[in-house]
DNA sequence: CGTATCTTTGATTTACTTCAAAACTTGTGG
DNA sequence: CCACAAGTTTTGAAGTAAATCAAAGATACG
């Protein structure tokens, strides 16, 4: 088994040429719509792994698109605690915890590298006002990012640690599939200590779930690949028939 | 101490006049575009205890904004598993996850008699479109939300038992002030099963914690209603100076 | 090729759950 | 107004899932 990582040319090219713009924010837009929508789109922004988007606290600039690679969302307490409040894949959307007071509760950084595209704020009630059909898709993106924020908290709150795996596992392997990727064999692109943290988990936990679903024969795991061998389990233990 | 229970007039009255006109949706529109709101938002419906606003799976129809009393939110799982996702106080928005897909993911429950307004979806279009500035304050409190639900993710992700009760304490005593009543004193609506449930712990372990904050003068608590003495230490368990 | 980082495995501890039962509250009808 | 049933909350004792502590194996990297 080898590495997936999806990659993309990091050159800005059009949104209606762009092939994540059926789960992005073009989704439905005619022709004009695009072009119009890429007048306004900064496409050029490229970030190292680690490398901040945003920190928590900044003035929010802009909503931002993940393009390539991964962005991970997490907010801290003053004691030194952080939470990982999501993975974020390309065509999704990252920053709109921003629109609560202007200014942004979470850190967004880089997982590998990643590329971006911006919506500045200054443009936002232009974009909305002269793209018809562009709010009700912003929209729905907010209320899929409500619906999975949602979810993690009946993770967090009801399950046990392997049934948390198992969800994570399967969003991931349902999320790839949307974007023409396998669903059964994918690359995590963060190290264990993160999975861990973003399920509310210690990483030895994490390392002991992983080894017990490789022994029951759910899954293959060498290093950051993976690969579900019996995605019929995996979904009894996300007790999720819709997952 | 005796019950603090907020209650208001059920009858309908306007926007302009309404006094949580600063928290909701209203909050900067001019008194024109006030009458406009007034003209699509229904403000009738009242449910009692227990009764449901909406369930897990039905077509959205419409936003809710709380007026008075409390609603839960809850997802459940196949296996019967529940967990409740957010309680909503009076100004705050219930039904915005169904955005995702036009179906609701979350059911919506009051907690004691409570009446809410109604934005109908067909009529979202039409006032993002003509009344100016309502699209800023929607994307204000959607932000809030997410923001809430993250703070969420974190308490169950990282904390102990005993932090997380002071977060959702903190939380409630801050939504509480900014509705003009006591930050210190107030009544919690719903049973201590429900306090557990939203807390990711058993309703003994919520017990607990109740006594040993109670025996350790953090708070006095009476039943459901419940008085904050040592503010500094919550916010202190809360890991949380701006909670 | 060796150093730093990440991951896994093992042993022990602990915070929380579960099970069980008592105490308190609430509402209802005699 | 009191008795009593049904539900809710608290307290106690025992069990367990996961955390922590500790160290060995991998893997990446200059």
């Amino acid at each position: 088994m080898k590495a997936i990582r999806q990659k993309e040319a990091a050159d800005s090219i059009s949104c209606a040429a762009c092939s994540l713009v059926n789960l992005c924010l073009g989704k439905g837009l005619d022709q004009a719509e695009l072009d119009k929508l890429d007048q306004i789109i900064d496409k050029k922004t490229q970030y190292d792994n680690e490398e901040y988007l945003f920190h928590s606290g900044e003035t929010m600039t802009a909503v931002y698109a993940v393009r390539s690679g991964m962005v991970k969302t997490l907010i801290t307490t003053e004691g030194g605690a952080e939470q990982i409040t999501g993975f974020h894949l390309p065509g999704e959307l990252v920053g709109l915890d921003g629109f609560g007071d202007d200014r942004h509760l979470c850190n967004a950084v880089a997982l590998g590298t990643t590329t971006v595209c911006e919506l500045k704020v200054e443009s936002f009630d232009w974009v909305c006002e002269h793209i018809q059909g562009i709010r009700a898709q912003l929209m729905r993106m907010i209320g899929e990012e409500l619906n999975h924020e949602q979810g993690m908290l009946l993770a967090l709150g009801q399950m046990k640690a392997d049934e948390r795996l198992a969800t994570l596992l399967l969003s991931l392997s349902e999320r790839y599939k949307k974007r023409g990727f396998s669903a059964l064999e994918f690359n995590l692109p963060m190290p264990r200590h993160d999975l861990a943290n973003y399920l509310g988990l210690a990483p030895e936990t994490l390392s002991r779930i992983f080894s017990k679903m490789h022994e029951e024969g759910i899954l293959d795991v060498s290093g950051r690949d993976l690969r579900i061998l019996d995605m019929p389990r995996m979904r009894k233990l996300a007790h999720c028939s819709q997952c």
